[in-house]
DNA sequence: GTCTATAAGCTGATAGAC
DNA sequence: GTCTATCAGCTTATAGAC
């Protein structure tokens, strides 16, 4: 692992633990076993390290669904191949996906990094916008299904953080999506 | 307006805009109008201040939801009044929504503010209860059910956060609770 | 309750040797 | 690319007068 990346995963160890203000690049360049320096060396300020890490994480997600979806005859599997597929991204990269709720409003996170990081996901756009054409999923402005999809997954994933009970995970993922597969699904 | 109230609604207007890190008290104190000193007069500590103001944004939250809320007679309606007026708080309240998606899940704020702050939310909770018990929602674990309420919500004011073209917002909320019904009803 | 004055310590960032 | 040494400025928080 060269220092860029060690940077950036003691970064996100760091930020999730103290939050932005409470890590400083000392505390990063340290857990990372860098001297201060070199981590200005890899990033211009702090601000331009928190955006790299913001896209990096972007694109491990996007890297980790294109991964592990495999071909699927009918739409209903795809999408619910696509659903299970962010679910088990967020259960097991819980760091990422608390990086994600604590900054992506951030004021941080600048325009740019959103965008860049967004083009990843046309490909879930591109799926919804044929599932409806296609009159498997209902009739409604595309941009409100996808909403609809993250919020269920974040919805989900965060039932599973709160309620650390033993309850049977695959068969929780099922019931969720299929909850939320009535509310779009063309019937 | 007394000075505690001042500086918790400078306080709210600085995060969101430039985040804890770039919001130091003096900026604070100058927003409000009143001296560095007099801010931790008031407050303890910085922290505490951030702890402060999550709970009373969480009060204000609830008191307007309990404000708002009309005697309803079918569980339906009960539970689409409480839909539309989660959605309309966060819509009306946008900075304070804002400050709970950056900072609801940081290290700023401790357990017992969380606790202090979900203890005002349990008649949602009872709610949920009682629709599942009367048969009115599917039965499956009522903290499910919750987060995939409180996750319609968000996903819905995200997806209007996001989309500022001139939709119609009263037949669209109607849209998307007919669709989140659809996930919960017991039909 | 409110103000001013103050300080110790930490912060992000730079310079320059290797 | 990596390190050490360094700093100017800002940070939270306190003390004490009014």
């Amino acid at each position: 692992m060269d220092s860029k990346d060690k940077i950036l995963n003691a970064a996100l160890k760091l930020f999730i633990r103290e939050g932005f203000h409470g890590t400083s690049t000392a505390k990063i360049a340290n857990e990372a076993g860098i001297s201060n320096g070199t981590l200005f060396h890899h990033f211009k300020t702090k601000e331009d390290l928190i955006n790299r890490l913001y896209i990096s994480v972007k694109e491990n997600y996007k890297n980790y669904l294109l991964g592990q979806m495999e071909p699927c005859e009918t739409t209903k599997g795809k999408i619910k191949q696509l659903w299970n597929t962010c679910v088990r991204w967020n259960l097991e990269n819980k760091d990422g996906a608390t990086f994600f709720a604590m900054f992506a409003n951030s004021p941080y996170i600048d325009k740019l990094s959103k965008e860049e990081a967004s083009r990843n996901f046309t490909f879930i756009s591109e799926l919804f916008q044929e599932s409806i054409d296609a009159e498997v999923l209902i009739s409604v402005n595309p941009n409100l299904m996808i909403s609809s999809f993250h919020g269920s997954v974040k919805a989900f994933v965060s039932f599973i953080a709160n309620n650390p009970e033993n309850l049977d995970l695959d068969e929780h993922i099922d019931i969720a999506f299929k909850m939320w597969w009535r509310s779009v699904a063309n019937i």
